[in-house]
RNA sequence: CCCGCCUUAGCUCAAUUUGGCAGAGCGUUGGACUGUAGAUCCAAAUGUUGCUGGUUCAAGUCCGGCAGGCGGGACCA
């Protein structure tokens, strides 16, 4: 495969890729390597899945995948005690496997490495180069907005920049909320004298109630281990205005989930509103913004795909 | 280290001058209406009033101690 075609995948369903000509270069080395963090979280949700299907699209390709369970992240960002998160970063680990990453890709712990004197060295120089006010403001999508917001906050994104440097990433991918952080450290690498890695932003999902963003804190996800009825009654309950394509999380579920893995998608509908359909995605976007495609048989029909798509994730989530 | 203010449902806050059954909005859940959800209407659930000791027949309310938060002051050889 050459170098332009790979481009062309790496690109299809990111939101930007910054930038194109170091990425080039990336691709000519023999094995780069692409990362992403997380905060370790009581549930792995699609949100998620959409960066985990990148990596793997990177992993196809050669790429060295490096998942930073980021254990001290989640400490700094108020979600418990160290022992806690990392009880939850194994189950994490598990949920990205059963996600289908091969057996190549690495787990790293975050406080494996993140207090070692050449690690903490480069976070008190990012310290020395960051506002406090930058600092801030690149977690406004990530830091779970307190009242009374702590230093941790500030240390947090200086942190996920020496984190780049410490594992020697090439590719830093993540969800369109890392976008500030990632900036700031495209900004402030070359400073300590580091090459900044190419960062690649995937779109953020709505939640399932049609607000921003999918995510644990807010309840309105599916996890990629919700059993069956689970998935069928969350998607039965989500926000699905009639004729609406932007910002409706089922179509969005569809976009995401099922036309990345599959041409058309057979919607079942009952006799008296027109019977079972076939679609392409655009045909499906055109059906339901004219409003002969009904939000019920669209639930229907990305329920039930979904709960297929999520089968061999939660086999594997049972047997192992 | 000192002084002042704050802490009540998941969230934001109420709770008569002067102790008397702890409430509302939002959210949640359930119904009605829509062939979904939402909106709208109806209904329900939810509390160790930060912790602790005391005064009182009776304490969210008064007094003491502690913790946490916010603000100020002091210290700066």
């Amino acid at each position: 495969m050459d170098i332009d075609t790979k481009i062309n995948l790496i690109k299809e369903g990111t939101l930007e890729v910054i930038n194109l000509e170091e990425l080039k270069e990336k691709l000519e080395k023999e094995s780069p390597i692409a990362y992403t963090g997380y905060e370790p979280s009581g549930k792995i949700h699609l949100g998620h899945a959409i960066t985990v299907m990148k990596l793997k699209q990177l992993q196809n390709l050669g790429f060295k995948i490096k998942i930073l369970l980021a254990d001290y992240h989640a400490y700094l960002n108020g979600k418990g005690t160290l022992e806690e998160i990392e009880k939850i970063a194994k189950y994490n680990e598990k949920c990205f496997r059963a996600l289908g990453l091969d057996d190549s890709t690495e787990f790293i712990l975050g406080s494996t490495f993140q207090t070692k004197p050449e690690y903490t060295d480069k976070v008190y120089n990012l310290a020395t180069l960051t506002t406090l006010v930058r600092a801030k403001r690149s977690m406004d999508q990530v830091s779970r907005n307190s009242e009374n917001p702590k230093v941790a906050d500030a240390m947090y994104p200086l942190m996920q920049i020496a984190d780049m440097v410490a594992l020697d990433v090439d590719v830093a991918l993540g969800g369109m909320e890392q976008r500030k952080i990632q900036m700031l450290a495209r900004e402030n690498l070359p400073k300590i004298g580091k090459n900044p890695p190419v960062c690649i932003h995937t779109p953020l999902l709505h939640g399932l109630d049609g607000d921003e963003k999918m995510s644990s804190s807010k309840g309105n996800f599916i996890a990629i281990d919700d059993k069956e009825s689970e998935i069928k009654k969350k998607i039965n309950k989500s926000f699905c205005p009639i004729k609406e394509v932007d910002g409706n999380p089922i179509i969005e579920l569809a976009m995401h989930f099922i036309f990345t893995n599959q041409e058309k998608i057979l919607i079942e509908r009952p006799e008296k509103f027109g019977g079972n359909l076939e679609l392409s995605e655009k045909e499906l976007i055109d059906m339901y913004s004219s409003g002969e495609l009904h939000p019920m048989d669209l639930k229907n029909g990305v329920s039930k795909y979904l709960i297929e798509y999520l089968a061999d994730v939660r086999k594997f989530m049972e047997n192992n």
